[in-house]
DNA sequence: TTGAAAGCGGTACCAA
DNA sequence: TTGGTACCGCTTTCAA
């Protein structure tokens, strides 16, 4: 290939004094303004393509105000959860022609001087599928008139949000257990941090706890495996009589800690015991796991949560809006299962 | 918190009206241009800072021809190695003050038309971490004289790259299970797509052949677990006498798909046959896998790349360079020591 | 030491 | 149907 030095970046500019028409006349015609005869469309067009030119997004958005960037803020993407997350995420944002600029991917919550960037670049929006947006970085967005939409997060101030019931996930997961005959849950959560693991917890032992059924110990799981494992641990070293005879996790990385624990120390899964899971990730799904757990409809969550920041971005009056999705119960083997009927 | 309608985004006009001077002079204070008096300087820093005054980095590019953005090419992020990456990614352009404008996260190559967001939005380099990135995306960087670095992966025409020595990693890999007594080795790879995947099979083979030892079988794990299981499958079934004695997977997430069909079909391991991996991902170190790695100094290529890339965009003629960086051998319990010295 | 003004590449309003 | 022009916010050169 020629060592060309890359040519100059065509502009309306040059197109223009190449058609021997005015700037204003080639920009309403790349954009197929009805105003502009059609053959002079169609030339024009012709000679953009031909010159490989590009509208250059930055120079819009000084006049248009638009920049068609939106902000993400990812949680740990070590966790398969956000991982999918995110491939979704960006594969649906590009279909909607728009862009993401990456503000923060990792745990903890994002740095203040990142939630400048958000201001710099004049972000159209603002998607947030992590634990932590630092309360900075929402105050700057409120401020400033930046629409934030949570994904797989209970809206707060000033944001809407699309998530997964995630009540009514535990309170399914707690009659699938209830039916397959346990009556001794232990609860693996995440340390009251997230409100999605509290209310996973919640719905659980509203509806598991009642005639000789409780939800008989409680666990901090921290998110992750090495939480979940320690949990596991801790409850195999329980006395056999007061051991419980279920576990629910309420992710699947922390279940599959656990997993591993109680089968390390000796215990059978689900012979001995049952272990549950939460997000239905890949990798709980793997032969050694096989983990039951509660699918969240993470296509549909970033899809509607895209739409709400779409909404708000058009038109900034929007009112705020939750938006719950019902998931799905995934059965596989890591749980005693009900008598067929 | 009132409904205050969010302020009018202060500028440096609006700031040089309130401050009583020439825009240029609070363009050159903010700098912290010498040429201005270090009392006016500090007046107009407190009038910024008291304003939330922030930098339109969209106008500042326009005329600078500067975007700090950076364009990113991921791999499939379901794979743990390249989540650690993403992360360590962001993090260490966040430190330089770039960002990354995320233009692919997934299996597969990016589409024309993300490629074209490269050139619309601007952006002042381009890192690739994944197998793939379309010609027609390296050829838009190559004509518009973006420059363009490879993070794991061999460079190709116009780019930089930093990656991991992989050949000597593979050749580490074998002298280590040829210590270990080893003779017969299964080598799992990806199918030929990854350069990286070929370059450890190479050195592994190169160093693992000899007397009395050899790669008696090849299989493609796809770069997936479900690749690496369905070899281990295969592995399993081999008669006895013909079974190699040890595995080499050429990644971590094929490793573990592998040691699990090995396992679920009755073999044991390390005691029956030794399995190894590449990457040192978290996953792998699990009690149930601790699989015997080479750790890919994912930090360090992240960190050279972006020195690389930054060189580039300071000097547009600096000479494409690719750098090899040494990993390290991890050893675990998926495979048979050698005997103690 | 400071200011005025010309771009950067579009958009959109007002004329013609 | 088309052209002229002001403007978006900042950088930078040239004058003062």
């Amino acid at each position: 290939m020629e060592d060309a030095p890359h040519r100059p970046r065509p502009t309306l500019s040059s197109l223009s004094a190449a058609a021997g028409v005015s700037i204003s006349t080639v920009s309403r015609a790349l954009k197929g303004d009805a105003r502009i005869s059609a053959r002079l469309r169609a030339s024009i067009a012709a000679l953009a393509q031909e010159a490989g030119y590009q509208p250059d997004i930055l120079a819009r958005a000084m006049s248009s105000g638009r920049t068609g960037l939106l902000g993400l803020v990812l949680g740990p993407a070590t966790n398969p959860f956000y991982a999918a997350l995110l491939e979704e995420v960006v594969q649906q944002a590009a279909a909607r022609a728009m862009r993401l600029l990456i503000l923060h991917a990792g745990p903890g919550p994002i740095e203040d001087r990142t939630a400048e960037a958000l201001l710099q670049y004049r972000v159209d929006g603002c998607l947030v599928t992590s634990a932590d947006m630092s309360s900075r970085a929402a105050e700057v967005c409120a401020r400033s008139g930046v629409p934030v939409v949570m994904i797989n997060r209970v809206p707060r101030l000033h944001a809407s949000a699309a998530s997964c019931d995630n009540e009514e996930g535990g309170r399914e997961m707690a009659r699938f257990l209830r039916a397959g005959g346990h009556r001794r849950a232990a609860v693996i959560h995440t340390g009251g941090a997230s409100s999605n693991g509290l209310d996973r917890e919640r719905g659980f032992t509203e509806a598991f706890a009642g005639r000789k059924a409780e939800v008989a110990a409680r666990f901090d799981g921290r998110s992750t495996y090495e939480g979940g494992w320690a949990a596991g641990e801790a409850i195999a070293a329980m006395p056999q009589k007061r051991r419980p005879d279920c576990v629910f996790a309420v992710s699947d990385i922390i279940a599959m800690g656990a997993m591993d624990a109680l089968r390390a120390a000796g215990l059978r899964v689900p012979k001995d015991i049952s272990v549950t899971g939460f997000d239905s990730i890949p990798d709980a799904a793997r032969p050694p796991y096989a983990i039951t757990s509660y699918e969240q409809p993470v296509a549909a969550m970033v899809a509607r949560g895209l739409d709400l920041l779409a909404a708000r971005i058009a038109r900034p009056d929007t009112p705020d809006e939750a938006v719950l999705l019902r998931g799905r119960l995934v059965i596989r083997r890591s749980a005693r299962l009900p008598p067929a009927p």
